[in-house]
DNA sequence: GTTTGACTTCGAGTGCACTCTAAGGGCGAC
DNA sequence: GTCGCCCTTAGAGTGCACTCGAAGTCAAAC
């Protein structure tokens, strides 16, 4: 599929699929007979799990790790599973801290609701 | 108290609390005989607060808002108490977010598990 | 008395993750 | 054939939230 249809599907942009491919997070697009990217499903089920790392807040760089391991093969899946363990707890605590924040958004809203 | 008994307190650097104290976050810090930033109890409670907004992802500009409505006294409580909600609508849909993918994130983990 | 160290202001610099521009190519519609 | 549009690359620019540096003041420690 073109990059413009994969932009739509992904949520990125077309800048940011490229953007992706030159630092490495995606290894090389397949090209059409006129140079342009062509992506394929799979190319978009790896952009969906991008997706989410970077929505959990995990950084480029070691977004960029993760994938180069990916690429190395299978004999980096331990090292890909204890990144992943990592990153969970993170995202997990991250969760927790919210929840509290919110309760204090929720303490702060009923005094404003009681003072009126 | 002295600035880097707030930054302690605070857990935000000394820079950052004069930078928030420039861009109007905190408004006017006593000063000391010596021109010394002197900070007070509420203080304090204002910058946790401000700090929760932050760690939910409220914007600078949102905060300053905020801050701004407040020193101009009771009659702007109702706008504030909308900004807040505005905000918990937000703060409870990233918790969410992050939920599902935290459960994407377990799955992945189950599947290296699974391989090894 | 001079060194140390914390403070002040103002403005410049940093890091991250994009986001856009410039310059050029290819192709279908009119 | 030329207009419009989408694509390519490489590199520059942007926005946010800090973070730091320079230059100067002041008071206590040695």
């Amino acid at each position: 599929m073109t990059i413009q249809e994969a932009a739509r599907r992904s949520g990125l942009s077309a800048h940011t699929l490229r953007y992706y491919e030159r630092i490495g997070l995606i290894h090389s697009v397949d090209r059409d007979g006129k140079g342009h990217r062509d992506y394929t499903e799979q190319d978009l089920s790896w952009l969906e799990f991008l997706t989410r790392l970077r929505s959990t807040g995990m950084p480029i760089a070691d977004m960029c790790r993760y994938a180069d391991l990916r690429r190395q093969g299978r004999h980096t899946a331990p090292e890909r599973q204890r990144m992943l363990e990592t990153h969970r707890v993170r995202v997990a605590a991250r969760i927790a801290e919210l929840a509290q924040d919110l309760d204090v958004l929720d303490y702060k809203i009923n005094m404003y609701k009681e003072m009126s």
